[in-house]
DNA sequence: ATTCGTTTCATACAATTGTTTGAATTCTCT
DNA sequence: AGAGAATTCAAACAATTGTATGAAACGAAT
């Protein structure tokens, strides 16, 4: 019984780091097992399945993070501002700095920003108390009245830039190549800009206006294409309506 | 000659809204095909391999694009602010909008965001331009004397919310089920939102302070993780420099 | 020491993938 | 119409994948 368990955790902790680099489909359960010195088929006896031993390590990975940082308490006396900056600075210390080099942070980071159906309440474990507060700190700072979606927005604003850096990292990287910027971008210098940035917008917000009448583009009705086959193809143009979360790429 | 070319445009054009549904490694070619009714060799015959197709495919998507929205000029006799608005306006109609239905634009999106080694250069011609013009804008508007590097930053903030909706639109999605705001995240809504908040935040960011000494939580030195194998793990915690884009995921 | 349930192992299997092959067909040009 | 090139086709190939199998090794209780 000793051995059985320790094939088990070594197969937990190898396929960590792996699903955590790969994702689910480009990790094999060859290579899981190679790392893990471990046979074939223990992800069958011991698993189930690749899903499940999947499901198992994310799981895995949130009772370790969860262990290690037992959802901080704010200190309820420190200014707003202070608060706000606190929470930014850890987002980002959990994105970008050095606890996202574990693969624990790297795996949860995965499921979030790109959730398998699997774990979506995951998100929800993970954010929803911190989402919350953030939402409590726009009503505090931004004055009383805030309606909700507009509060809602603002918290998104701000989560918004948190993940662009990890998001759209190679997005970044390509922008600033060329003006040679990068050493900008420490967790302290994103902590700072992106605080007093959401500050200015969030204590401002009911004084700032919204340019009126701004010319909108004008709306195409219909557009011939130039492909070889000389195909016609006609453009839904009316309401701009999101269709959220349209990524049909899932990835599991 | 004329039979030639007509399986080579079909190819695109089946290829098309596959790889951008499903991303490159889970298209498979003979899907393509069936849906192109096309014979598989097709592939290997007209384009070398799936990779070339995939590639001619984006080059078709990028032509298909800059011919449509031939990189409007903003009308430089419009105040800063409805020029911002505009700009903001575009790119989310690009993102969200109904304009983002065609596969060319999904395709598009889905290799800037997610950028494989084979386009990289494609962030450039697509949004290089328009960045530099943002920069501008703020540059403008925040008043003379900002530091390039922050100049960036915020532009990145701009952008950052533009993205958010369509990367993380799943994390969008489960934060607002419980409040029942989904319908409150059109591109019109959106657009006033973020030209707003940051308008708001560029304008006041020279007298927006950073909140001093802020409470920097205690950095941890080691900690034991509870797994089962009671490994200890020693965790690197010194200089938070961050390491761009570390998702080690190249989809190709 | 024997037995029995648990765990490991090498191997096989079935499905899917991108790619190749060589014959058959179609097209073009004279 | 016919020669020659270009294209299409059905079939096969080789590699990779997740999973299953049945025998061997092991551990603990009798």
């Amino acid at each position: 019984m000793s051995n059985s368990s320790d094939t088990k955790a070594k197969l937990l902790e190898s396929a960590g780091p792996i699903f955590a680099a790969k994702g689910y489909s480009k990790a094999t359960v060859r290579e899981i097992c190679d790392s893990a010195e471990v046979n074939l088929a223990a992800v069958s006896y011991h698993f189930g399945d690749k899903l499940h031993l999947y499901i198992a390590t994310v799981e895995h990975a949130r009772h370790w993070i969860h262990a290690r940082t037992p959802d901080r308490v704010v200190d309820e006396d420190l200014p707003a501002e202070s608060r706000l900056a606190l929470m930014i600075h850890t987002t980002l210390t959990r994105f970008l700095g050095a606890d996202s080099e574990t693969w624990h942070l790297k795996l949860l980071n995965r499921e979030i920003l790109n959730p398998t159906q699997a774990c979506e309440k995951l998100i929800e474990q993970h954010f929803g108390k911190r989402f919350q507060e953030l939402m409590d700190l726009i009503d505090e700072l931004g004055g009383p009245g805030l309606p909700h979606d507009e509060l809602e927005r603002m918290a998104f604003a701000v989560m918004a830039q948190c993940f662009h850096y990890v998001i759209a990292g190679k997005f970044v990287g390509v922008m600033t190549r060329q003006s040679g910027t990068g050493t900008h971008y420490t967790v302290e210098e994103l902590t700072e800009q992106i605080t007093r940035f959401c500050l200015a917008g969030i204590i401002h917000w009911k004084s700032s206006p919204f340019p009126e009448n701004f010319p909108v583009p004008p709306k195409r009705e219909t557009f011939k294409n130039t492909v070889a086959s000389g195909h016609t193809i006609r453009l839904a143009t009316s309401p701009n309506s999101v269709s959220m979360s349209q990524n049909s790429e899932q990835e599991i």
